[in-house]
RNA sequence: GGGCGAAUACCAGAGUGGCCAAAUGGGGCAGACUGUAAAUCUGCUGGUUUAUACCUUCGGUGGUUCGAAUCCAUCUUCGCCCA
């Protein structure tokens, strides 16, 4: 994977910079869609490319290998060709799935045991077979099988976690290291920093992964119950150890103000379901702060939902519109909603990589923090 | 003209002597949501700025009773049936 910093922001972290995959180049600071099951839920690919402007996607190793399978992936020749989108595409490991699952999963040695939240069947996780499940599906971005550690574990637990991450991280680099892709292109592998909220385990963790030589490295067990400064605390320690030359992503971050705060200590990747979920239960994420559409005050404002914003959907649909929609329960508001918070977000990444280049990140960033924070 | 039945909070609809400011659903209002088991979940929804507290409510009026949404009388309205 080729990656190249073009600018660097004063007194900050934050870098503007361009990493190259198989399918294309991608311009960072970036925000990358959240698209679990092969969908990012409620949004068409012509309204995610050409609207939103999203330049990669997420899909999910767990959710995709119980449905539609890994015979059916192989069959269509991976999932850029199944879902039709030809930008790249990052998959996560299932780690997400160890913690967000956790009552219905058990916590090995050799894997993560999964019982299907489907149809109950019992599925083992190696670190080995989901490097090889990622090869199936054909990810640009392969991520390593971690355990997303609870932001409130103890000390001791997360010793444990973060070691048992790490022998993970061995074992599946060792077989990324030993298999190709199956349709023909390079694929990236990413480990992921755990360590909880414990300075030294995150130290230790992001050195040892730093010495790996991954073509980019991530972020993991953040903004999972711990405090927002300690989750800030965190990315500066790891991010002072893990190489400047290769990106850093922010796994699963966050709110808009939470992508600024990344963005300015060095993290050039973030995901996170935040622009669609709660687009889908009435939030929408503006330049001038968070409104609630189900709120009755929107009832009689007709002016545009954002406007100015980088959406036509911005300017065509009016809050009182757009209030109705919700408050009648209808599949259009979801995906208004959807489309905006995600251009939104795009936009915001987009527009701190212009800030970065042309030298005013900091001051840009610090106003724009409180603005994007405001209850509207 | 006669007979029967029904009237409960924004709506629908339980409740048939005290545990009822009144189930439940809908609607309404507000909140939550961070590598998606989420078009989901949680609160509130008679008044008193807080309430395990008080006040006012179950079509109207008048009774019975220590106590009535619940029993009695009567009126009103609506529905069904017979003329």
């Amino acid at each position: 994977m080729k990656f190249s910093i073009e600018a660097t922001a004063p007194d900050t972290r934050a870098r503007a910079a361009s990493f190259t995959t198989a399918h294309g180049t991608v311009q960072t600071p970036v925000f990358m869609p959240v698209g679990t099951v092969g969908s990012v839920k409620g949004v068409h690919f012509r309204e995610l490319r050409d609207d939103v402007k999203a330049q990669i996607i997420l899909g999910n190793t767990y959710h995709l290998y119980l449905r539609p399978g890994l015979d059916i992936l192989a069959k269509a020749g991976g999932l850029h060709k199944f879902i039709g989108w030809e930008r790249p595409i990052l998959t996560d490991s299932g780690g997400f799935q160890v913690f967000s699952l956790s009552a219905n999963r058990k916590l090995k040695e050799e894997g993560a045991w999964f019982k299907s939240h489907i149809d109950g069947s019992k599925h083992l996780f190696t670190p080995e077979g989901v490097v090889d499940i990622e090869r199936t599906i054909g990810a640009d971005i392969m991520m390593a099988l971690d355990e997303c550690t609870p932001g409130d574990a103890d000390r001791a637990y997360a010793r444990k976690s973060l070691d048992l991450t790490m022998r993970w991280l061995e074992r599946g680099w060792k077989r990324y290291r030993e298999t190709e892709g199956h349709y023909g292109y390079y694929q990236s592998y990413f480990p992921i920093v755990q360590g909880c909220v414990y300075p030294d385990m995150r130290r230790e963790a992001a050195s040892r992964i730093a010495e790996l030589g991954a073509d980019g490295n991530a972020i993991g067990g953040l903004a999972v119950g711990e405090p927002v400064e300690q989750m800030y605390e965190m990315i500066d320690i790891v991010n002072e150890i893990l190489p400047e030359d290769r990106p850093r992503y922010l796994m699963g971050v966050g709110t808009p103000a939470n992508i600024l705060e990344a963005i300015d200590r060095g993290v050039d990747m973030m995901d996170c379901v935040m622009p669609t979920r709660n687009g889908r239960n009435g939030m929408i994420f503006t330049r001038n702060g968070i409104m609630n559409m189900r709120n009755l005050k929107w009832a009689d404002d007709f002016s545009p939902l954002d406007e100015g914003g980088p959406s036509f959907v911005d300017q065509v649909y009016t809050k009182a519109y757009v209030r109705h929609l919700f408050v009648s329960g209808e599949l259009l508001a979801m995906q208004i909603a959807s489309i905006h918070n995600l251009a939104f977000y795009l936009w915001l990444t987009s527009e701190a990589r212009k800030h970065i280049v042309a030298g005013d990140f900091a001051s840009w960033k610090k106003e724009m923090v409180v603005n994007v924070t405001r209850r509207l």
